[in-house]
DNA sequence: CTGAAAGCGCTTACAG
DNA sequence: CTGAAAGCGCTTACAG
């Protein structure tokens, strides 16, 4: 493998002139940089890792940990490693991947040995055992999500509060006085998953403060879960004309498919949006208004936040959170007059 | 961070003795070896990783390459994923994730560098652009899954064309003489992922070989394909009575779901085996006989013959197939005398 | 615009 | 069983 000394010696150069003309750190003369490049295109030069890590006291490694749950939806897991991935990439750094049984330990393993230069952490939960480590290792890193307590800490992320809030007032703007929650498995709650609470807590919120009725439902991703919790909702809500969906792609899909089985009519009977959903709602049948969430919007920023504070050295709290934006694909309308009165009279 | 001169200084050795203590690489005083721990865990010590690979000349990670493709099954995917970073955490290794925009690039990147000392390669296809590459850079690498040339190669699998003899064999055995294939989609054959292709080819021969009937159906992962699949299944096979699966988890439980939805027994009617199955088939209705493909043990395999190379230097090609296991679950039942015999003769 | 040189923090022959 | 020292291949003040 051809060094620095290799190049400089083909060039005719100074090591140190080879290694300001790779980084640009300072202007070189047209000359010089041509016989530069000839050289290290010849060799097939590239500096090695090591020895820029050593001297640059910077890896242009980011570490990722994103563990495993037993409730975790791989699809939307791989998405959002796969783009903290390439936004990395993007800004020429590597993803080294750290496993769960290793959360703790393999982020004070990555940080002490200076191995990577900073930490982004996925799958945040409210309450996440990778905070107080972090901490106390002081290392930079940047939170996709957002723990109970950010104190000192820097974190991006959706509002999901926003976004439910939003899916609630769309749906009560076009009339809608009794809306459903399909949320996710109950198991994710208890285990103190951060988003679906939030998507709650603003679901909850926002039914309040719009006085419309409201029913709660968290199956699990089977066929017969998803049955019962429409007739859960049909049964709690009489007048049910609106729903909320935070769940899994799948379980979306099964709820409209019962809804349409059991002759609802959506958009008409009942209105329907996604929330923070992390798939397309465009073939769905109908198409369903959603709330997107994209792992790129969020781990580009995150990776972008994280970068500039290696680079820079900026330290500093923070909590991003990333505007809600809602997408028209049909799926909720005004209720019709004539059904409108009467249900408005008897909630009266 | 402490140095290794401050550990050094504070257990009144050399700076070499504490690296040979911590690598453990010489035999070290009892009370020598007591010192140097001690003031290891009061400093908190723990030796820079740029220096080590620059002085080492090893870096102890391990580059992952994991194409997404639009046919990927994520869940599968992040088992190999996971498997592969669990097996080289186990060996003290660390595994960088590339992406696949980055493919080849990547591969030259953390090859040229020496930023990785190995290379695992997973999602092979039949003919991949990153063999070639690999060849060039002259890289150490293990392959899970076998591209047709694997010339100078060193590739670990589960031998899929054995699996699906195998599964052949357990239904002529019990007397089935009419088997359906219910493989992947279309596009991953077309694409030349390799297990794929090498599980079909292992049932054309096997078929041949026990000279029973046989069809094969390629479904999309949706209601209707799957529906139309045993639809076409039935026609072509008109006493179809045994049945190999070699798809997803999903298209699995919808095969058997549409079996069971037109009054066919299983395993009376038709014998059923999962063959190279990712999944777990416990708690299909009925359980399933399978072959499985287990991820951890291949993908520990080929870490350890990779860790292997790199720390003993050996080199040489070879294709490791990992011969399958046949579990029972009593989905493979003999065919009644009663019906076989009026087959049997028909078939004279 | 360019070069000589120190130094990053380890590992590993070499020596005893 | 232990130490002094060379050297891994870069980056970056310092100097001109």
């Amino acid at each position: 493998m051809a060094s620095i000394h290799d190049v400089a010696k083909a060039a005719g150069v100074s090591i140190s002139t080879v290694s300001y003309a790779l980084s640009g750190k300072r202007s070189i003369g047209a000359d010089t940089r041509r016989r530069i490049d000839a050289a290290v295109a010849e060799l097939g030069y590239r500096a090695n890792a090591g020895a820029r890590m050593l001297a640059g006291s910077r890896t242009n490694i980011l570490a990722l940990t994103a563990p495993l749950h037993e409730d975790t939806y791989h699809p939307a897991h791989m998405r959002f490693v796969m783009a903290v991935t390439k936004a990395a990439r993007a800004r020429d750094y590597d993803t080294l991947l750290l496993v769960q049984d290793d959360a703790t330990a393999g982020l004070e393993r990555v940080t002490s040995s200076a191995l990577a230069d900073g930490v982004v952490v996925l799958d945040v939960d409210m309450h996440d055992e990778r905070i107080e480590r972090l901490r106390s290792l002081g290392a930079r890193s940047v939170f996709v999500g957002i723990p109970e307590d950010t104190t000192g800490l820097r974190c991006v992320d959706l509002d999901f509060e926003a976004a439910a809030e939003l899916a609630v007032d769309r749906l009560a703007d076009a009339g809608r006085r009794s809306i459903g929650l399909v949320g996710h498995p109950e198991g994710l709650y208890g285990r103190g998953s951060n988003f679906p609470l939030r998507f709650r807590r603003g679901f909850g919120e926002a039914v309040e403060r719009r006085g419309v009725a409201h029913a709660e439902v968290y199956p699990e991703e089977t066929r017969a879960a998803t049955r019962s919790a429409v007739a859960t909702l049909i049964e709690r809500l009489p007048e049910f004309d609106g729903l909320v969906l935070n769940c899994n792609e799948p379980v979306a899909r099964a709820i409209l498919a019962e809804l349409t089985a059991r002759g609802i009519d959506v958009p008409g009977a009942v209105s329907v949006v996604a929330g923070g959903a992390n798939y397309s709602t465009r073939d769905f049948a109908p198409p369903l208004d959603v709330i997107p969430l994209i792992a790129e919007e969020s781990c580009e920023r995150a990776v972008e936040l994280l970068v500039e504070s290696i680079e820079h050295g900026d330290a500093g709290e923070f909590v991003e959170l990333i505007a809600p934006r809602y997408v028209t694909r049909g799926s909720v309308v005004a209720r019709a007059a004539s059904e409108a009165s009467p249900r408005t009279g008897a909630r009266v």
